[in-house]
RNA sequence: GCGGGUGUAGCUCAAUGGUAGAGUUCCAGCCUUCCAAGCUGGCCGUGAGGGUUCGAUUCCCUUCACCCGCUCCA
């Protein structure tokens, strides 16, 4: 499948309510999205599939939600501090701007050649945000540039709390903010986002393998999600090209409308942040280089308690962009189709589970009182079943709210029409989006029909 | 941040230094017998600020946002 045009799927966002420029109205904010209504949905579903996969469906994984708010201790032996920092310097002759530190050649511009560089500026990517009522130079912290930390921080809480023995992972959905130097390609990069990571805690020497383990399980899920597999890649980093804390790492990437970009990271930690963050690195016997840590109050280590061994875990940490999911998701469910007559229907073919309207129920003429008050008993007959929003479209006529619904991903209409009230038992039609077809049922077997349809795969 | 481009109705697109228009969407009413039907009426707009001018959506400046390229690594 080729990658849709991001112009269709932007205007199709702000035509349908998924996606608004944030604050719109004053001129907008870079790199900041609203999600309206259906996109709220389509964004929840994708997360609570997510957390349903890892957390409700696995013995090993636990669920967390810290605070978006950081003590900047947290991001000062994270690493952020210092790391989250890219000298960029603008070369005089070309207009070009390069990171500093990453120049072919130290001085000279890698686009002309020019030695005629500006001096190196510091573009810090984490937010400072001032905390509290009196403000003064000590009173700041950070919005958290990665929900990493927080499960860090929090990792002998829960081995507390939990008793849960290595291997196990702390999963976590949540935002994130950085100051992207370029936020752009729509909800791709942007400065406020939503990240959904499990940081899984093995025994070192183990890592490996598990690396491997995580890198398989991420794909499946992502195929789930209706993600197709040509359009899905893996792209192992270089050694020279790993971040702070990595020592390996592979990239699940997506063929966006934009270019092949990364959906996804799986990083092999080792136990750089456990290690930076424990007090007694040295004594625990922390393999990865970490600077000393006077400020923690806590030794974050392991003690098998069958070999009663003691040691700092390795982290492997599968780290998604929700966002870029859901552009990802929306890139690939969305498809135009010639008709018969010559028209183009536009529809997004997104899994059951992730579309924003589970079922719209239609009477087949809104004047008529029988047929909606029919519709309606029906509706409510269908919340019952909480499979999500159910709605009642009585907005022009059926072939107008068929086309609708195929726009923005309902897989299943209900129409009540004029047999649904003269015959008995009762029977209304349930279209099926991608195909269009209808098939005629009793109410009764309607309701176990679309319970058995939206039963999570 | 730098270079280049773009901003007119929810969407697609017109027009003009002199009252900003169409299609579609949306809303209301009439109608309705399964795939964007018809009729009537209605809401909504020159991204924001300033300048030139008798008069600016149009010309100039500033700003904001978006798109392409450079750096981004969810």
């Amino acid at each position: 499948m080729v990658a849709k045009n991001m112009n269709d799927l932007v205007s199709l966002c702000k035509r349908r309510g998924f996606v608004f420029p944030s604050g719109e109205i004053y001129g907008g904010l870079k790199g900041t999205y609203d999600y309206g209504p259906l996109g709220v949905e389509l964004k929840n579903n994708l997360k609570r599939a997510w957390w349903k996969a890892f957390v409700f469906d696995r013995d090993d994984i636990e669920g967390l939600d810290s605070a978006v708010l950081s003590n900047k201790l947290v991001f000062k032996h994270s690493g952020h501090e210092t790391t989250f920092t890219d000298p960029l310097v603008d070369c005089k002759n070309c207009k070009q701007r390069m990171r500093a530190d990453k120049l072919k050649q130290a001085g000279v511009c890698d686009f002309c050649g020019s030695t005629d560089l500006t001096e190196p500026r510091d573009f810090n990517l984490m937010m400072k945000v001032n905390i509290g009522p009196v403000v003064d130079e000590n009173s700041y912290g950070y919005l958290r540039p990665e929900t990493a930390q927080g499960i860090f921080v929090n990792f002998k809480n829960v081995l507390d709390s939990t008793a849960k023995k290595v291997p196990f992972g702390i999963a976590q959905i949540g935002k994130s903010f950085r100051n992207e130097i370029t936020p752009g390609n729509f909800i791709f990069r942007v400065r406020e986002f939503e990240q959904m990571e499990v940081e899984f805690f093995v025994k070192p020497g183990e890592d490996e393998k598990w690396h491997e383990y995580w890198i398989a399980e991420r794909r499946k899920w992502w195929l789930k999600q209706g993600l197709s597999e040509e359009n899905l890649k893996f792209e192992v980093h270089d050694k020279s090209d790993l971040a702070h804390y990595a020592k390996a790492c592979t990239d699940i990437v997506y063929q966006f409308p934009h270019g092949l970009e990364e959906l996804e990271g799986i990083a092999n930690r080792t136990d750089f942040d456990l290690g930076s963050h424990t007090k007694d690195a040295e004594g625990l016997g922390v393999k990865a280089k970490v600077l000393e840590n006077k400020d923690s109050s806590a030794k974050l280590s392991y003690t098998d308690p069958f070999t009663k061994e003691t040691y700092v875990p390795y982290v492997i940490e599968p780290s998604a962009g929700v966002d870029r999911g859901m552009l990802a998701i929306l890139n690939e469910a969305y498809t135009e189709e010639k008709l018969e007559n010559g028209d183009t229907r536009i529809l997004l073919k997104l899994k059951p589970h992730l579309a924003p309207v589970k079922v719209a129920v239609l009477p087949l003429a809104k004047n008529n009182e029988q047929l909606m008050e029919k519709a309606k008993d029906i509706q409510q007959k269908i919340k019952m079943l909480g499979i999500g929003k159910v709605v009642l479209e009585t907005s022009g006529n059926v072939g107008k709210a068929y086309r609708k619904h195929d726009e923005i991903g309902t897989p299943l209409c209900i129409t009540v029409d004029f047999e649904t009230l003269e015959k008995e038992p009762e029977t209304v039609t349930i279209r099926d989006r991608d195909t269009m077809s209808q098939i005629r049922l009793p109410v009764s077997e309607v309701l176990n029909y679309i319970s058995n349809f939206f039963k999570y795969i």
